[in-house]
RNA sequence: GCGGGCGUGAUGGAAUGGUAGACAUAUCGGACUUAAAAUCCGAAGGGGGUGACCCCGUGUGGGUUCGAGUCCCACCGCCCGUACCA
């Protein structure tokens, strides 16, 4: 019988389903385990990426079910952004309509892949009744001072009259303008995560099981320093505070740079022309750190001086920089060129001196082009005028320096965070709206909680959501933003911010225990579920998500809705590289029909073309339509312009499920990027074939059949057993898939009895099933095995059978290899050392001489140094 | 710009500081076949040598070590994030 999948695989997804295996209730005599995946955004198509990612979860939820867990295996979808409003925008319809149409037609892309899946728990974050939770969520967190309004700079274009996101700004334009986009300041929404900066950055030295560079991420976004405040006098009066985390370079300062929205800025702005023009070109710049950082600095003169706080008589000039950031510190810094690369060409560039502060007369002190950095420069010394002599820069010279700084009344030690409050303001319709009225009397009034949710507006009455109008709908929307204010009964109107898709996603984790109950979280199913034991998702949430899903952990223990315990939400965490596959570009020539009058006849363009339109021979790839050659770009991003995503359902329809599954956990590191390739899905299919027609082949042998070799197919089924077992628990997969391979090779050569071979067939179905379950399972029943597969207990080594009796160690002659010594396996250290120097090569390196040292590592290697 | 990561045969990759290239793809040879496909068996980092063997080899340049793909320093290239993409 050949391998059938499609038929295959239906059938025991019937049978899982029927069963209700993979339905997750509480239970008192079984450990729990909760695995996740990070959800999908419902785009419409699942992507090979996503097959991946859910593959990995599914293999570690299979494998923690056949070791007697009790497991919660959710999935939902993160349902609300600017995707739906875009298609909307595009092509007419409802931003609701077209996501609920998208999440049906994923949740119909998904279940062939044969998940272990509890699909009763599926929410959408844009379902009423988990933003109503959220929104409940909200109130608690406002009551318990979680939430703040202020100020915040946004994107805005002046043409759409709307507020742009940063990925819609293009080269300073608005994408749908093209006007110079601005920025304007508004009024917004914010969870007041820097008041837990402290709290975030410690907790991150217990999570143990998660990468290390994502804690090193987190840690450096947070962003702790203790520098110094300094209050530098103006000599017309007053003070500009300056925040330091080098006052010891205090001495080689020559300049003030204030932020172009300091106070002081703003304030000369109407009699100095020059300084408002200066200050209206830093509006214009994109609002993103990248875009600021790498920008040009420039800067005015504001024509205004400071005393120079340790320099008598000295002054300093105070310039309006467009590298100054008002969010960050006070607005306002000092430049110390000497010892500052952008301090240095900032100086440069306006003729700024440059005061060297503190290296010693013979060290390189002639500053040129490169500022004088003490890790960069060949110095020895550096005096600290303030704190003594040291040999760097040290946090403890920095310290003592604001020691120094403070007991002379100039300036104060501070901490300070890099990470700032999270705005979660969103001038958008496609949102969780915010429950709070605006009431001309009692001003900003909370929602009552048995007035939520407040719902977006559909077209009930007769408004319709329209989007082919610039800016929110919900602005446009007076019976749905005209209220009463629920704590004087007079009219009010609703905020028509909606929230940040981040605070959806920011407790999803926690409602899946309980996706149905009328409060944000039941605690008895939240005490009993939580933590997730093992998350999965992508690196590039490393960051944002990360921290702030753990910011939310803690406000819903501080509200009661998590337990203690949960304040870290996530015990594990796994970061997954991303599905790639190679771009093919043809180069083509415009026609002179060409209906683009854009496009000049004789031209040449590149054209990305599908898979599909090339085929490969020696390792290059032709057209198959005229057989030109066009050009392979390997290993890029799966990407709809580049014409190189690959379909999982095609991949289902042509080899199955389990053949998709394989494969992508079989050719990378689950860390790293696999790229997908044709040859690679049909290499998996033709390994899932060869096992069932094994399978097929012991089937059909004699029960009674004897054999030879049945104690070397049991040692290598054992030493597969535990290889496997390895692999899977430390996300080894592809590691794993090799064992399986190499057993399988063992097992379709052996001629041992049916009873072996029968036993080796059966544990290689079971160690295959949490990848390939559809075909384990089908192998299982073939054999005769009992009930199903997803329910038989995992098999464990026998370690007897894991140990072998001699053991071969390579010899080294100086590091190099030179032979190998096989020997009993508890040999004296001594024996192996007079064996390996009585041994052939090490002899020749000798040449009747004695060895200066020999190094003898029992089990491993032995090197002899001549 | 800043923070983090990655870089190994023709290709994807394997390798607790201990035999570099497991396993797989592509390639080549063989078996089976009228033939092809499928399947099965085998070869294979580069160079030299009749051979025993020898030299070179994990992005580049240094370093630590008996021993470095792995640890340290500098550089190059690519990827992720950079706070309103999700």
């Amino acid at each position: 019988m050949p391998y059938t999948p499609s038929e295959i695989e239906a059938r025991w997804q019937a049978a899982w389903q029927e069963s209700e295996v993979f339905k997750a209730a509480r239970s008192a005599d079984k450990p729990k385990y909760y695995v996740l995946e990070m959800f999908p955004y419902p785009s419409g198509r699942i992507h090979m990426g996503h097959v991946r990612n859910y593959t990995m979860g599914d293999v570690i939820a299979r494998y923690k079910l056949a070791t007697g867990h009790n497991v919660l295996h959710p999935m939902g979808f993160d349902a609300f952004g600017m995707p739906a409003e875009n298609a909307a925008m595009a092509s007419g319809g409802h931003p609701k309509d077209w996501t609920y149409a998208n999440i049906d037609e994923m949740v119909a892309q998904m279940k062939p892949l044969g998940l272990s899946l509890d699909w009763s728990r599926m929410f959408a974050t844009c379902d009423e009744e988990y933003y109503g939770q959220q929104q409940a969520l909200f109130l608690d967190m406002l009551e318990a001072g979680f939430v703040d309004r202020k100020e915040a700079t946004v994107n805005w274009d002046p043409v759409d009259m709307t507020v742009l996101a940063n990925e819609q700004v293009i080269d300073g334009k608005g994408w749908r303008s093209g006007a110079e986009v601005e920025r304007k300041s508004l009024t917004q929404w914010f969870f007041k995560i820097s008041d837990m900066a402290d709290e975030l950055l410690r907790a991150l030295d217990g999570l143990d099981d998660w990468p290390a560079k994502v804690r090193l991420m987190q840690e450096n976004w947070i962003g702790r320093s203790r520098g110094l405040n300094v209050p530098f006098e103006r000599t017309d009066g007053g003070t500009i505070d300056c925040y330091t985390t080098r006052p010891d370079t205090m001495r080689g300062a020559s300049f003030i740079a204030i932020a172009p929205d300091h106070p002081i800025s703003k304030g000369l702005e109407a009699e100095r022309p020059d300084l408002a023009a200066f200050i209206a070109e830093c509006r214009k710049m994109d609002t993103t750190e990248a875009a600021m950082e790498k920008a040009e600095k420039k800067g005015v003169d504001t024509g205004l001086t400071v005393k120079h706080p340790v320099t008598p008589g000295a002054t300093l000039p105070v310039w309006i920089g467009n590298f100054v950031l008002m969010d960050y510190g006070t607005g306002a810094v000092f430049g110390c060129p000497a010892h500052d690369q952008r301090d240095l060409d900032f100086a440069r560039k306006y003729g700024l001196p440059v005061q060297n502060a503190f290296y010693m007369p013979g060290d390189q002190t002639e500053v040129g082009d490169e500022a004088l950095v003490p890790a960069k420069t060949e110095t020895v010394h550096y005096i600290d005028h303030f704190a003594g002599v040291g040999e760097a820069t040290s946090q403890e010279g920095i310290d003592a320096t604001i020691d120094w700084f403070e007991a002379q009344g100039k300036g104060k030690g501070e901490v300070k965070f890099r990470l700032r409050d999270w705005g979660l303001s969103r001038q958008r319709y496609w949102g969780c709206p915010i429950p709070v009225v605006h009431c001309p009397t009692c001003g900003v009034v909370p929602e009552k909680k048995e007035n939520l949710p407040v719902t977006l507006p559909y077209d009930e009455d007769g408004t319709p959501i329209d989007f082919s109008v610039p800016g929110n709908p919900l602005d446009r929307h007076p019976s749905w933003r005209d209220c009463t204010c629920p704590k004087c009964g007079g009219a009010a109107q609703r905020e028509t911010d909606t929230m940040d898709t981040f605070v959806d996603s920011s407790w999803y984790f926690a409602r899946f225990t309980a996706p149905h109950a009328d409060t944000p979280t039941d605690r008895a199913e939240a005490d009993y579920w939580m933590n997730v034991d093992q998350y999965i998702g992508g690196i590039e949430h490393a960051i944002l998500h990360l921290l702030y899903s753990r910011f939310f952990a803690r406000a819903m223990v501080a509200t009661g809705h998590l337990p203690e315990s949960a304040s870290e939400p996530f015990d594990a965490l796994f970061t997954q590289g991303m599905v790639t596959h190679a771009i093919y570009k043809s180069i083509e020539t415009v026609g002179d029909n060409d209906p683009n009058p854009a496009l000049r006849p004789g031209a040449k363009y590149t054209k990305y073309r599908y898979p599909e339109e090339v085929e490969h021979r020696d390792g290059k790839a032709f057209l198959k339509s005229d057989g030109r050659e066009v050009e392979i770009v390997p290993s890029a991003k799966m990407s709809k312009s580049k014409n190189n995503v690959v379909d999982p359902l095609n991949i289902i329809r042509d080899y199955g499920a389990d053949t998709a599954r394989w494969f992508v956990l079989s050719d990378s590191p689950p860390e790293r990027d696999v790229e997908w390739t044709a040859s690679g899905a049909e290499a998996a299919y033709k390994h899932l074939s060869r096992v069932w027609n094994i399978c097929d082949r012991i089937g059909a042998m004699d029960p009674e059949a004897p054999g030879t070799g049945d104690d070397d197919l049991l040692r290598a089924m054992h030493a597969c057993i535990d290889d496997v077992t390895k692999g899977v628990e430390s996300f080894g997969f592809n590691a794993a898939i090799a064992k399986l391979y190499a057993f399988t090779a063992t097992l379709q050569k052996s001629k041992a009895s049916h009873k072996a071979q029968r036993e080796a067939i059966m544990t290689l179905a079971q160690l295959m099933a949490p990848m390939t379950p559809h075909l384990a399972e089908d192998i299982w029943a073939h054999q005769g095995g009992a009930g199903l597969v997803v329910n038989a207990p995992w098999p464990v080594a026998d370690e007897a059978m894991l140990v072998s009796d001699t053991v071969t160690l390579p010899i080294q002659v100086n590091g190099k290899r030179r032979g190998e010594l096989t020997v009993p396996a508890d040999m004296e250290k001594a024996e192996v050392e007079a064996a390996a120097l009585a041994s052939g090569p090490v002899q020749r390196a000798l040449e009747g001489g004695q060895p200066k040292k020999i190094i003898v590592v029992p089990g491993r290697i032995v090197n002899v140094v001549v």
